[in-house]
DNA sequence: ATTATCTATAGATCTATAGATAATGC
DNA sequence: ATTATCTATAGATCTATAGATAATGC
């Protein structure tokens, strides 16, 4: 919560978390839009959110768009920075598992479920054209993998990435996440490709998502 | 496109599909609804999209959410009437298999892609609170059966509903769609419980899809 | 007479801007 | 003086209704 500082002063006390007002507006909106929709969330409900009035957001945003870009941004670029750290020499199992792994586990982290932004109709608009190809090289990615794995492209090559962007649908209808089901997709994620994991591929691939930076301090527990 | 018949006539010549005006309404509003979402899809665009005046609308739907309900309706319930036709005689396996099938050979055809309705955040609002609660049924419906194959609850029961549904996002990613992709999710669906799908399991799970009744005629072709 | 469209508009939004106000900090 | 809020509102929607109009059908 923002402390007092320069400024006519809030009629309401905040009540998001956020050590800047614009970090308040962005959880308020993460959630307004991630349950609501873009369109019906009205910057006068985000105001009421964050305990402010409904011009007031307008100090810290140009435009209600900008509410929505600045979270996207950096939502799909730590994903896209892992796949890169990964090394042609490890067999591409292991490399796929990891992303796989790594993915699931971003989009189950989060105060809110960011991934569903990715599916708002409204980012079909020319506006949010960097985001939706940001997702499409992702996708390539995983598809290129996949195809490694399989051997031959085929109709199953795009599954991996559909299974692990259903974490978005799962958090979405608000079934409580089972704190395994990043590993849990990593191995379907093989075994939609017709590979069972043996749990060498699993340890390999582990050890390359909590080694990896920027989202190294998240507890990612093993399967028992 | 509707006939000459009483009323004053359009300013503008048909150009949607139906044979009456709810039809052509229908089908515009299907594709803007999907394409744009709901809440950003204004009556005015949906009229100019069919051709006719906006308040012309209200002629044939009382709001603009009667609409969006009218497109829900039968959308989930030949799949809910289809897995009720399922034989508990028939193995578990035969059964997850052709529910998967079915569901994403109905998910795949159509003109538009109507599953997209199903994630519009719009529809958490209590007005749609039937259409959610059928697609909840169906989902339980493959839980149920996802945990026979298993013999056991576990993470993973949920991932074949997840898996079937993902026919939603690469529709609406527009990739161009694989005639076999629903028979690939029927045989990925056994997979990611860890099962293969031997040539029988697929033979019965066909022979009880192209047997149902409602998507009879629908073209189901084999994988070569 | 009945019907399905049309024109016109009321009333309720919603986004973004202009200018006033009440703090802090120099 | 600078800052971040506030109040007030312009201008642009958008949904839905009221009543006129131009066909068909009896």
């Amino acid at each position: 919560m923002t402390q007092a500082g320069p400024g006519r002063p809030r009629l309401r006390e905040p009540r998001r978390p956020g050590a800047t007002a614009r970090a308040e507006i962005l959880d308020a909106a993460a959630e307004l839009f991630t349950t609501r929709g873009f369109a019906p969330t009205s910057t006068r409900l985000i105001a009421d959110a964050v305990g402010v009035r409904q011009a007031s957001l307008y100090n810290h945003f140009t435009t209600k768009s900008d509410i929505l870009v600045a979270l996207l941004e950096d939502t799909v670029d730590p994903t896209l920075e892992f796949v890169d750290t990964l090394d042609d020499a490890t067999p591409p199992t292991v490399r796929l598992c990891a992303l796989a792994w790594f993915d699931a586990a971003q989009l189950c982290a989060g105060r809110w479920n960011l991934g569903a932004l990715y599916t708002l109709p409204e980012l079909r608009e020319d506006r949010f054209a960097p985001f939706r190809n940001a997702r499409e090289q992702l996708a390539r990615r995983y598809r290129a993998l996949a195809v490694e794995v399989l051997g031959t492209d085929d109709p199953r090559a795009g599954l991996p990435f559909r299974l692990v962007e259903s974490v978005i649908g799962i958090r979405a209808d608000d079934e409580d996440l089972d704190p395994h089901l990043p590993e849990v997709l990593a191995i379907a994620a093989l075994r939609v490709l017709g590979r069972t994991t043996d749990i060498d591929i699993l340890d390999r691939a582990h050890a390359l998502v909590v080694g990896a930076p920027g989202e190294a301090s998240e507890i990612r527990p093993r399967c028992p």
